[in-house]
DNA sequence: GGTCATTTGTTCGTATGTATA
DNA sequence: GTATACATACGAACAAATGAC
C-alpha cells in the first residue's frame, strides 16, 4: 500500500501536490477544499498523512480550516503570505517607499520594454478610471487605479517584480482605501495617470520616471496630512 | 456578527516561541536544537505538539531534523527563506533589476535621513574596500563592498527595505561572485563607491540617485558581456 | 565490527472541548 | 437540549537512524 521511504516524506508529497493545485490557480482563493475523504483517494494517502500535509499548509497561511464548514483556500503563495506578514510588521510609510522602489523601477522597464499588448491594457484599465470618476465611486477608481498600476508592472516584463509588487500592494490596500476615503479633498481628475501612460507610450522613461515620482511624493503629503489631523 | 475565537494553538504558540528565540539570536544558524524531552518541559507541551510545532518550522524552511541526531536550525528568518526561493526561481538579471530598485531609493533615502554613526560605518566599510584593492584580493574585496552596501541601505533608516535588500543580495551573491571573479577586465578603483559616499555625506539626493543608476548600468552590461562569452 | 544509549519518526488510543445540525 | 462529527492535546509504545564506546 504505501512505498517505501523515498527522498521526500509522504506528507511533504502531498503539500507540494497542493501548493501546486493552490499556485497554479487550480484551485483559487475562496475556494473550498473537496472533502477529506476525497483528497485521500486522489492522493492515496491515509487520512493523517492528509491531515498532516493540511495542518503545514495552513501554518504555511495558503489554507484555513473551519470546523464543520472545511477547509477554504486562503492565499495562493507561500510568497505573498511571508510578505504580507512582513508589510503588516512594518509602516504604512515603510510600506510607501518600497512600493515606491519598484514602481519606479517599473515605470523605467515598462517604458523600454513595453509591447501593443501591454499598451492596450493599460489604456483599457485607464478608460475605468475615468469611467469611475465620472460617477463619482472612490471605491470603484481605487480598484480601476489598482488594475492600472499591475498593468504597468507587468509591462516591465520582470515577473519577479511584478510578485513582489502585487504582494506588497495588497495588504497595503485597505489602509490606502481608508485614506483616500477620508480625503475631504480627494480630486479624481489629478489622480489619474494620463502622462504616465503617454510617456511609457512614447518609451519616454525620464518622463515616466519623473511622473511616479512626483504622484508618489504627492501621496505620501497626503498620508501625513491625513495622519496629522 | 461573528465571534472570532482567535485563541492561538498550543502549536501555534509553540511555533512562535521558537520561531523568536530563532530571530532573536538565542539559537543561532547551525546551533543544535535540546532534545524533544528538553523542550517538551521547557515549553510544557506533549511531545506530540511539540513535534507538530518542528514540523512547521522545518516546512517554513527555519528548522531541519535528522533522525537519531537531532534538529539544527537553517535559516534566521522565514521571510528570508520565502524571499530566497523566489530569487531561485527567477533569473539574474530580473533579481538585479529588483536590487536596483531597492539600491536607488536606499541611496536616496540614505542621502536625506544618514546621521552620523552611518556616515561613519560607510566610511569605515570603504576603507576595508580600499585595503582588499590594495592586495587584490577579489574574494575580500567583494565582500567589504556588500559590507558597504549594507550601511547604505541601513542608514536610509527603513527597515522593510533593509531586511528585502538583505534577503535579494544573499542568494544573488555566489552568481555575483562567479562573474566578477570571471572578468578578465576587472578594475578596483572603478568599483569603490567614493562619489556614492561624498553625494550621501553633502546630502546631494540628485548625485546619490545617479550615481547608482550608472554604477549598476555598468554591472548589468558586465554581466551580459560575460554571459555572451 | 558490534553493542547500546540517545534521538527523532510513526502510529495507535483516549479524553476533552467545540461547532454544526 | 441532544447528538454527531471534528479539532485539540496528551500519553504510550515501538521503529529506525545516529554516534560513542
Amino acid at each position: 500500500m504505501l512505498k517505501k521511504t523515498e527522498r521526500l516524506s509522504l506528507v511533504e508529497q502531498v503539500v507540494i501536490q497542493i501548493e501546486h493545485l493552490i499556485e497554479s490557480g487550480h484551485w483559487q482563493i475562496g475556494d473550498q477544499l473537496p472533502a477529506e475523504m476525497q483528497l485521500m483517494k486522489e492522493f492515496d494517502v491515509s487520512r493523517n498523512t492528509l491531515r498532516e500535509a493540511i495542518r503545514a499548509l495552513v501554518h504555511a497561511g495558503l489554507l484555513e480550516t473551519k470546523q464543520g464548514s472545511g477547509t477554504v483556500v486562503k492565499s495562493s503563495s507561500a510568497f505573498g503570505v511571508a510578505l504580507h506578514r512582513q508589510v503588516e510588521k512594518s509602516s504604512i510609510m515603510e510600506t510607501l517607499e518600497v512600493r515606491l522602489a519598484l514602481e519606479r523601477e517599473a515605470a523605467q522597464l515598462a517604458a523600454i520594454r513595453r509591447n501593443d499588448l501591454d499598451l492596450e491594457a493599460m489604456t483599457e484599465s485607464i478608460q475605468l478610471c475615468k469611467l469611475a470618476s465620472e460617477k463619482g465611486d472612490v471605491q470603484e477608481f481605487l480598484q480601476a487605479d489598482i488594475i492600472f498600476h499591475k498593468a504597468m508592472v507587468k509591462a516591465s516584463h520582470n515577473k519577479m517584480l511584478e510578485r513582489l509588487y502585487e504582494h506588497i500592494t495588497e495588504p497595503l490596500q485597505s489602509s490606502i482605501e481608508e485614506i483616500m476615503v477620508a480625503d475631504a479633498y480627494f480630486n479624481y481628475s489629478e489622480e489619474i495617470h494620463y502622462e504616465l501612460l503617454e510617456a511609457i507610450k512614447k518609451q519616454d522613461v525620464q518622463a515616466a520616471i519623473s511622473y511616479v515620482n512626483t504622484y508618489i511624493n504627492d501621496f505620501r503629503k497626503k498620508i501625513k496630512r491625513i495622519q496629522e489631523d
